[in-house]
RNA sequence: GUGUCCGUAGCUCAGUUGGAUAGAGCAACGGCCUUCUAAGCCGUGGGUCGGGGGUUCGAAUCCCUUCGGGCACACCA
């Protein structure tokens, strides 16, 4: 369907072409003085000069051939030459009821879907998540919905962080402490124990002790840098040890992620590149794109339109070794290779933009995409407490991702109970919903790439711009829907009626909003355009709720158009949930 | 130093890509429940959009300048 604005554009645009003027200065936008109008075009001042002519004698004009028209229900100049417009009651039933048929209320599909490969998440193994990784998995995971619902085809990697110092680092701790496991013993030539001799709790002692360790014990250090050798050369003890660990630490991490309704298509890391490396830096060698400076093996990518200097892409560290370019340049390979994709798409902290900056240049400049790939890269801000200084725990560490949703679900916990009677597994259930609603629309709510302030008493607050607002709105909603059920009625043999009140009206053209809103999300990655409009179309549906009756509706024709607009808002409203990466209960 | 992002109500944030009187929420104050969830709704107060110039019929938005802050500037990831 033709988004509500272009449609209306095309009838002021024909108007403007019936008084004799350019058709394109009929674009119509939603009305900024809503007391005047529900939608407004300025085309007649942008006009005036082209023209000649008082900008208010343009708009009356056009004005004019509005007369009678189907489509508007009142169109008239105001000074200086504004047009001020009103929709008619029946049109935008008719452009409504159209949404209420269609599987995406409206929204058209691309003519070509795009395949695309987005990376987001990127934890280390063996190292628990903390509050630094809740945005990647909470932008990403709403941007890859987003994508998916408006027709793209859209792969999810996690992208772990699974090579390198920091596994030898956990490993030679372990051996540290365990030296008679049988994967240190070199003479060993039996199979492996299928069960790993650690959990993920001990697993997660080991790094910090490791990494604490080898800042002042170069002896400790040594070792872990020979550990890291070991696997990295192939070591079977140690690949199994290493085997281990991933898969001890990626079982916590689903577990993890689970619980935010976050999921990867792909669980690959950088470890399933690293046999890719040696031939790409080949490759680079060969083609003359890389060469040595001060030792290491970089890739220049100035260009002549930069305004400051970008260093070359390091491929190789002057040691040789292999470094996270090294790494990510490979990944784009491999993906590439595999899944042909139109479009990578990068969700980090922005800190890392001229980084990715430098792997992108790089990337394309030795043709490991082809010029028409799209790369993007999406960097998002700090979580910052109340302070306005980087979230940290109340003694000033870094606090675990798990700890801060659990804090989330008992504020959670304790506000349900307090107002609400419901069993004990009821509450708990629904705590850990809203919860999860309230963390994920506190930070999607923001730009994804400013610093937000998380205030846990305002998340979680049922008032105001939150994610339990919304979820509270639906509810409402859902509570009606079921008493008319029990009353013997049946919301899926509705049907829409035009609008008979100023806030049914407002409800109505909040909901035609819904594919120009999409298409904007998804056209600019931006998450937080989908919260700012479910938040008006919550405040649209409780405004309308105050003022109309609807079980109690005498009339059986109006009532059951009423419930047919009940059920559509629910249904935007719960389509744009999921697409941020929560859901609602059926009571709360 | 260079580059970059930001500065909007006491606080937290929007601002439809240049339009009318700059909007929400929180906090403060006042009103609305015998009626579909009052976790709601309605209303009041609160602003030289950091400052100064410029472009334009018209600027929070574009340009210049200045102040203040964040971040990044090849062998970490």
């Amino acid at each position: 369907m033709k988004k509500l604005l272009d449609l209306l554009s095309e009838k002021m645009g024909e108007a403007f072409a019936a008084a004799g003027y350019d058709a394109a200065l009929g674009r119509v936008t939603v009305s900024n003085r809503p007391d005047l109008c529900e939608y407004q075009c300025n085309g007649a001042m942008a006009g005036a000069k082209q023209y000649k002519k008082a900008p208010f004698m343009i708009a009356e004009a056009v004005a004019e051939k509005l007369q009678g028209s189907d489509t508007f229900a009142e169109a008239v100049a105001a000074a200086p030459g504004f047009l001020n417009l009103k929709l008619s009651e029946g049109f935008l039933a008719d452009y409504v009821g159209g949404m209420e048929r269609d599987a995406k209320f409206g929204l058209d599909m691309p003519g070509h879907p795009s395949k695309i490969v987005i990376d987001y998440g990127g934890p280390n193994i063996a190292k628990a998540l903390h509050v630094g990784h809740l945005r990647s998995a909470v932008i990403g995971e709403s941007i890859k919905r987003i994508l998916r619902y408006c027709g793209h085809e859209v792969t999810g990697d996690v992208h772990l962080g699974d090579w390198g110092l920091q596994m030898g680092l956990v490993i030679a701790q372990l051996q540290e402490q365990q030296p008679e496991l049988v994967y240190f013993d070199d003479k060993y030539t039996g199979d492996y124990p299928a069960e790993a001799p650690f959990t993920i709790a001990e697993l997660e002692e080991l790094y910090p002790a490791a990494s604490a360790r080898s800042k002042e014990d170069a002896d400790f250090k040594a070792r872990a840098m020979e550990c890291t050798f070991r696997i990295q050369s192939g070591v079977r003890g140690y690949r199994a040890i290493w085997q281990h660990i991933l898969n001890v630490s990626v079982a916590d991490l689903k577990r993890n992620y689970d619980g935010l309704n976050v999921e990867f298509d792909l669980w690959k890391g950088e470890s399933d590149v690293q046999e890719l490396i040696p031939d790409m830096v080949d490759y680079m060698k060969e083609e003359g794109y890389a060469y040595l400076s001060d030792g290491a093996l970089v890739v220049d990518v100035k260009e002549e339109t930069d305004t400051k200097e970008i260093p070359p892409c390091m491929i190789l560290k002057s040691d040789g070794a292999a470094l996270y370019n090294t790494t990510d340049l490979a990944t784009i390979l491999d993906r590439m290779n595999k899944l042909h994709p139109d479009e990578l798409i990068y969700v980090t902290d922005k800190r890392q933009e001229l980084y990715f900056q430098q792997v992108f240049r790089c990337a394309r400049k030795t043709k490991l995409v082809t010029s028409e790939t799209k790369l993007q890269w999406i960097g998002f801000g700090t979580m910052n407490g109340k302070d306005g200084k980087p979230f940290k725990t109340r003694d000033g560490g870094v606090m675990r991702l798990e700890q801060l949703i659990q804090d989330t679900v008992d504020e959670m916990h304790r506000k349900i109970a307090e107002n609400r009677e419901i069993s004990a597994d009821e509450a708990e259930k629904t705590a850990r919903l809203i919860a999860v609603a309230a963390l994920k629309y506190g930070d999607l709510s923001n730009q994804a790439s400013k610093d937000y302030m998380f205030d846990i008493e305002r998340f979680t607050s049922f008032e105001g711009d939150t994610g339990p607002y919304i979820l509270y709105t639906i509810v409402r909603i859902k509570s009606i829907l079921a008493k008319y059920r029990e009353q013997g009625g049946n919301p899926a043999k509705t049907a829409l009626r035009p609008a008979e009140n100023e806030s049914e009206k407002a409800l109505m053209m909040q909901i035609a909003q819904f594919n120009a809103v999409m298409a904007a999300a998804c056209e600019e990655l931006a998450p937080h355009k989908v919260c700012a409009y479910i938040y008006d179309l919550a405040n649209a549906f409780n405004h309308f709720y105050h003022e109309t009756k609807i079980l109690g509706e005498g009339n059986g024709a109006r009532k059951s158009g009423l419930i047919a607009l009940l059920v559509l808002t629910r249904d935007v409203l719960e389509t744009c949930i999921d697409l941020l990466g929560f859901s609602a209960p059926e009571k709360m």
